[in-house]
DNA sequence: ATCTCGTTCAACCACATAGTTAAACTAAAA
DNA sequence: TTTTAGTTTAACTATGTGGTTGAACGAGAT
């Protein structure tokens, strides 16, 4: 019975701490939606602390090397962000709670949260080749020229951020849900598209 | 005396719930930040709540008519949208909490919070118009033909996103946050000369 | 059968936090 | 000067919330 119980409460932990933040959390939340004692979750995590410190390990562990990884790819620089933009958005589209849980979480400068995520980010080198090759292609003539940094926020606010303010743009343009939804599934060819039109040379 | 008082309040209490949000906020934090009592807070307005709903009132009423009003301008889509990009960045920049205070607190689904935002929102006629707008100077080859939900999301996204992902950014791309203001600075010309450029019908 | 040990639970504790109260203070009116 | 109404405060209450405890349970070992 242990794992499962175990099992249930990370479960239950993962889905109460990543919708509604750190601050937001009550321990007999996470009790009810596992099932079980309040009790239980102080033997098997002492604290909230260190289970929402288990928590954002394995929320960081599950989502970076997908959004790291997509930096790894062979080919152009078009073909990279390709692979950036589908990537993210199916990531987040599994998990759409995890962008706005992070950022919350890191804005509140949660001194845990931001360690772990300063250690599992180390600089992120292949950031710099990416923009050397970026400069490349620029330079041949390949794509248009612009700043690479700003290039690469165009990348992930274009990705991530229609997921984050989806409930701010139904309230407020009178959208659906599953309308909304709809949108997202289009989303990555859109943006796709959208990008290459807008690094086309002239 | 008493105005004056009211003002440090309203003003304390801004500050802190915007920062940190309505959960994470204590009253004694805002009474500290005003330099007052806590009882003061609940002579001045009843209960948190109370407090909450003005300052979520008279944060709204501050960021909505810039943020619905770029929309009025007269002019091409493309002017339009540089309208909206310069006003979301400049208003943003003075008050760069507001966004994911607005984001945070929708997706908590305050009740409050919610129904000042409806109200205020009456589902965005503008908008409409703008999309017809849109869609006219594309069937006319003026720009680009796409999607002119996925259009408009684009705008915002490149304009809000990167203040709301600031503080992850700059610990994962290890940029410290004055080069980060920096880039904050050529950011409206940037984004409007990347959608111009990936509007230019081909 | 009973012993043992990991697991589970109801009841409890300590403390933080929202909210209250009654008295003291202040300044302006009578 | 006294009165009065508004303002401010320290001390208090009530409740919520994180955390603890000791007893009970149950399955596998002896």
């Amino acid at each position: 019975m242990a794992e499962v119980t175990e099992e249930a409460i990370i479960q239950a932990a993962k889905d109460v701490f990543v919708s509604k933040g750190y601050a937001a959390t009550r321990m007999q939340e996470i009790a009810d939606a596992a099932n079980i004692n309040k009790a239980m979750l102080h033997y098997y995590f002492r604290s909230k602390e260190t289970l929402f410190q288990v928590i954002t390990i394995q929320t960081l562990e599950m989502m970076l090397p997908k959004f790291m990884g997509a930096l790894d790819d062979e080919g152009t620089v078009m073909e990279k962000i390709e692979s950036i933009v589908s990537t993210y958005i199916e990531t987040i589209r599994e998990h759409p709670h995890v962008p706005l849980f992070i950022i919350t979480e890191l804005s509140q400068k949660r001194e845990n949260f931001v360690k772990e995520l300063e250690m599992r980010a180390k600089n992120f080198p292949k950031l710099r080749t990416f923009f050397d090759q970026m400069r490349e292609e620029m330079m041949a003539g390949k794509i248009r020229t612009m700043s690479p940094m700003h290039l690469f926020l165009n990348v992930i606010s274009l990705s991530v951020f229609p997921f984050i303010v989806q409930p701010v743009f139904c309230t407020i343009a009178g959208v659906s849900e599953s309308r909304y939804d709809a949108m997202m599934q289009e989303r990555a060819d859109s943006v796709t598209n959208f990008i290459k039109s807008a690094l086309r040379p002239d």
